[in-house]
DNA sequence: ATAAAATGAATGACCATTCATTTATTATTT
DNA sequence: AAATAATAAATGAATGGTCATTCATTTTAT
């Protein structure tokens, strides 16, 4: 029925779906053998699907990897949007959510923060992986110190500095993610938030509790 | 003269000297190229030397990396465990001390950060480089909730946990140098010595100024 | 003269990528 | 509806390039 479409839906939703699948292997992989570890045959296999699947629809392993890490930006990302967007919420609200959300399970998933991770280590030789996340991080760290300003606005707040108080935030974030990631056994999800919770109850004792 | 040693003096210095070379050399060559990137070529390459001489001195490629790694961890390390043992310096001043030494030039050097995080990017998949960091990294721990403890004595601060201010203030590092790696043109070691001072301050207001 | 250190061409293993072939899906015809 | 043609998706054996490692030879130190 589609006149100009050359190709039926159910091609196309399976091509996504594929997409997907790969990505969710190299995901689970790069965890497991990390970055300078994995293979094609390693993430088709896990996939269950054929060696030459990977450059059919990504051209190329770098290309995979690519979109990979463009997927964990993009998940991450859309799920603040969210919570900065939503009208109903107060600015104290928000931001609790925001750090619920940095801890939440989604989140703190030990082999997207292997991803994370494994990316990280890359980038100061390889530009294109910063250059991917580049833009998302300003526009959280931007949204984060506008909330803070209005809170510091709305609250009896006269010293706190809410650009200051995001970029610790933001470092003591991925600090703990780092933790999380290595010392599995010593440090609890649930322990990061208090953490967390406990630096924002220095800066806002009126409306976080550590 | 040393009626033991099989080997002159001048040799021993030298082999000694070599495995210094080829560290200082991975060093910088995975700074550059990045763990997944870097050859045992590059690595000679940079160290002016011959191809075949790794193996000679460190048996294989995997056996370099992970003497770079211990390093690494031990210059950090003993940094730290002078300052912890000099009988001169007050509480105070140790715990002033350690947040300088954690944000001086020797530390916060981009080529040693990324083979930090080149690293912590792989401990999921390599757990032999996490139990290379393991115990200096519990050591260090115990010596600053120590600090903690006793500043919060002698000062007036019944309401800090000194465990809790130490995995706040270790996680914020971890943070701190990994946006030094990542975002050089955004955040500078002395910006980021001030973040991390701003966060003892909240603990101790006494002590320090933010 | 002897022994250790260093070299780098040669080797073999590994792995990303290619592409001829097979399988599945959609369109067309009877 | 069924059969057939046309097209897209998927496969995996074969290819070629890269790279860690080896070791016979050369260089340097004792």
């Amino acid at each position: 029925m589609e006149a100009v479409k050359p190709s039926g839906s159910k091609r196309l939703a399976s091509a996504q779906a594929r997409r997907n699948q790969l990505i969710m292997a190299t995901i689970k992989c790069i965890a497991q053998k990390g970055l300078s570890g994995v293979t094609m045959a390693d993430i088709t296999t896990e996939a269950g699907l054929s060696l030459g699947i990977v450059n059919l629809h990504f051209q190329s392993k770098e290309k995979l990897l690519i979109e990979t890490l463009r997927y964990i930006s993009d998940e991450y990302r859309s799920g603040l949007d969210k919570i900065f967007d939503d009208p109903k919420k107060t600015t104290a609200e928000k931001i609790t959510a925001h750090i619920r959300y940095d801890f939440s399970r989604k989140i703190v998933d030990r082999n997207k923060l292997a991803v994370w991770f494994a990316f990280w280590g890359e980038t100061k030789s390889r530009p294109t992986y910063l250059a991917i996340c580049a833009d998302y991080i300003a526009d959280i760290a931007s949204n984060l110190t506008q909330l803070f300003a209005r809170l510091k606005a709305e609250g009896n707040y006269d010293t706190v500095d809410p650009e200051l108080t995001c970029v610790c935030y933001t470092a003591l974030a991925d600090g703990l993610w780092l933790d999380l990631l290595v010392t599995p056994k010593g440090l609890k999800p649930n322990q990061a938030y208090n953490v967390a919770m406990h630096y924002l109850a220095t800066q806002f004792p009126e409306h976080f509790q550590a």
